[in-house]
Formats: structure tokens, C-alpha cells, sequence
DNA sequence: CACTTGACCTGTCCGC
DNA sequence: TGCGGACAGGTCAAGT
């Protein structure tokens, strides 16, 4: 499930491998994987060149030459895959690799370039989709306009969280982490595993975590975002990266598909809860509910 | 208004 | 072996 680090390894892949190249072709094989008119990607994006890669939370954004950008977000089983002659058939790739079967049964959209460079665009569950939208209308998407700071920014500091916290004061901790209103690009994974390390247990209500505690939190979250992006993401089952590989967080984690194991800290046993309508990963020892929390069913 | 739950999808896994 | 159902989770709509 691609969050913020997942989603910022691709960036950083396809910007590597596509800028500068000009769209040849999209086809497109599930209608609703593409939320624009046939006719706005044919006048809009076919035929302009990649000229930028950005990334907004979870949203990534090509930027192309002509005022125009895709939006694209891969929810929970997207993947951007890039393939080219020297990818496709040069040294480096296993042959049981992802992008020797490509294209898939899950692939639901083809961009090819001018220079024979394929992206596929597959999700396995049709969640993500793409987007043809005039650059200068971005911020206004109804998507993007609430989405809260961008954690691995600077002015995302401990003052700046716990303030955005406060917009959730009657949930718990780990619903309100995972609003991506609060603050963009946290989804279950890296949710547990910041909870976890600042020893917060997810059903805390937001009210009752203490400031000292948020300050922690907010350390957690950058810090486990940043390692996760060090080591290419995490993925759990359909994640990879834009030359279809895997990323190896899920090695480091500590909580996050770990029930039943010793936790690392006190070697308690890792339980798996519900919290948030969300599987959820704790340590009973480590995450002590303090004072009153959020009932939940 | 604030919050929670269900729907959207499809592949996989589990129990019978 | 086959089948039904639960489950996975990001986001939005609907419900409480």
C-alpha cells in the first residue's frame, strides 16, 4: 500500500527514467482508472514532453511541458512501472522480474514514448487512477486543496502537528494520523510503526495525548519516513518501485506484520487490534493506554 | 458539525 | 478440490 515513502521512491525512480521524454500514446484499458475525457488526454498530454516530477502526500504529479500535469494516485495497488529496450531485455533484471510479464492482467493503462519507452500504469483493484488537469488548477483539485502539511518539510515542526492534531481532538491517535487532512502521506504502516516508537498506544484520544508525547510522535513520523525512503519502501504485497522492484523497509519494521513475534524493545508478544476500522499493530507493554481512551467496538 | 462505518475493487487465504 | 466468506486499506459518501 503505497504511502508517502513509496510513493516518493517512485518519484525519485521515474525522474530518472522519463524526464525530458515525450508521450507517444496512452492507452487506456479501465475506464475508471482515468478520471479525465478521452478528449483532454489526447489534446493535453499526448504529445507533451515530462518536464518535472513532484509529489504532494501520497499524489504524484508529472508535469508536463505544456501548462498541463497528470495526477496520479496509486491508493492501494498501483504501480508505476517503467520499461524500456535495455530494461526490458539488459542485464540486471531476474527473468521471473515483474517487467518481463509486462503488460499484466492488472495493467490498466499503457503511456508509451516517442523513443519506444513504455510506463504501465497497474492496479490490481482499480482504487488509483490518473488525471489530466491544467497545472494552475491543482491546488484547487478537491483532493489536494485539503491536504494537510507535507512532513518532511521544515515548517512541518512538532508545533505545527500538534496544532493540526487539535482538528481531531475527539478521535483517536491513529485516525487522526491517518487523515490526510491533518497532515499528508501517513497510511497504516508507517501510522503503527510512529505509534510504536513513541510508545503511544493508536486508541489514545487525541485530547489525552500530552504535548511532550506529540512532540515524540512528530519525531517518530519524520524519522520512520525517512528510513523508509533510505531503504526504497515498504512492500507488503503489490508495492514496487518504477523499475518494478521491491523495497526492503518492512525488514526494519517493528510492529507493522509482526504479531505474534517479540517485540524488539521489551519482548513482549506483538498484538494485532482493530483500531480506526484499521488492522493495527502494537506492543501491549510498550503502548500502555493512558488515562481514558476512545471506546471502540 | 464531528465522527464512524460502508462502499469501492480484486486476489488471496482460511475453514469446512 | 471447491466454495463461501473474511480480509487487505486510501479515500469518499453515507449514516449516526
Amino acid at each position: 500500500m503505497p504511502e508517502l515513502p513509496e510513493v516518493e521512491t517512485v518519484r525519485l525512480g521515474l525522474n530518472e527514467l522519463i524526464l525530458g521524454k515525450k508521450i507517444a500514446s496512452i492507452e487506456v484499458l479501465s475506464e475508471k482508472s482515468m478520471r479525465s475525457a478521452r478528449s483532454d488526454v489526447d489534446a493535453f498530454a499526448v504529445g507533451a514532453v515530462v518536464k518535472d516530477i513532484d509529489r504532494r502526500g501520497k499524489l504524484l504529479i508529472l508535469h508536463l511541458d505544456n501548462n498541463y500535469s497528470i495526477l496520479v494516485h496509486l491508493r492501494m495497488t498501483g504501480q508505476m512501472v517503467y520499461v524500456d529496450q535495455s530494461t526490458r531485455f539488459g542485464a540486471g533484471h531476474p527473468n521471473d522480474s515483474l517487467i518481463h510479464s509486462l503488460p499484466d492482467s492488472s495493467t490498466r493503462i499503457i503511456c508509451t514514448f516517442d523513443d519506444g519507452a513504455t510506463l504501465y500504469f497497474n492496479d490490481q483493484r482499480k482504487f488509483g487512477y490518473w488525471m489530466v488537469v491544467p497545472t494552475s488548477q491543482i491546488s484547487e483539485d478537491a483532493f489536494v486543496a485539503k491536504l494537510g502539511p507535507e512532513p518532511l518539510l521544515p515548517e512541518f515542526t512538532a508545533s505545527v502537528f500538534s496544532e493540526r492534531l487539535n482538528r481531531r481532538k475527539g478521535t483517536n491517535i491513529k485516525a487522526a494520523i491517518l487523515d490526510q487532512t491533518v497532515l499528508a502521506g501517513v497510511g497504516n504502516i508507517y501510522a503503527d510503526e510512529a505509534l510504536f516508537s513513541a510508545k503511544i498506544h493508536p486508541s489514545t484520544l487525541v485530547a489525552n495525548v500530552a504535548e511532550e508525547q506529540r512532540e515524540e510522535l512528530h519525531e517518530a513520523i519524520v524519522d520512520v519516513m525517512n528510513l523508509s525512503i533510505q531503504h526504497g519502501g515498504s512492500s507488503d504485497k503489490n508495492y514496487v518501485n518504477a523499475e518494478g522492484k521491491r523495497g526492503s523497509y518492512l525488514t526494519f519494521a517493528q510492529v507493522f506484520r509482526r504479531e505474534g513475534q517479540a517485540c524488539v524493545v521489551c519482548g513482549d508478544t506483538i498484538q494485532k487490534i482493530r483500531v480506526a476500522g484499521r488492522g493495527t499493530h502494537i506492543c501491549p507493554t510498550c503502548q500502555q493506554l493512558s488515562i481514558k481512551r476512545r471506546t471502540q467496538k
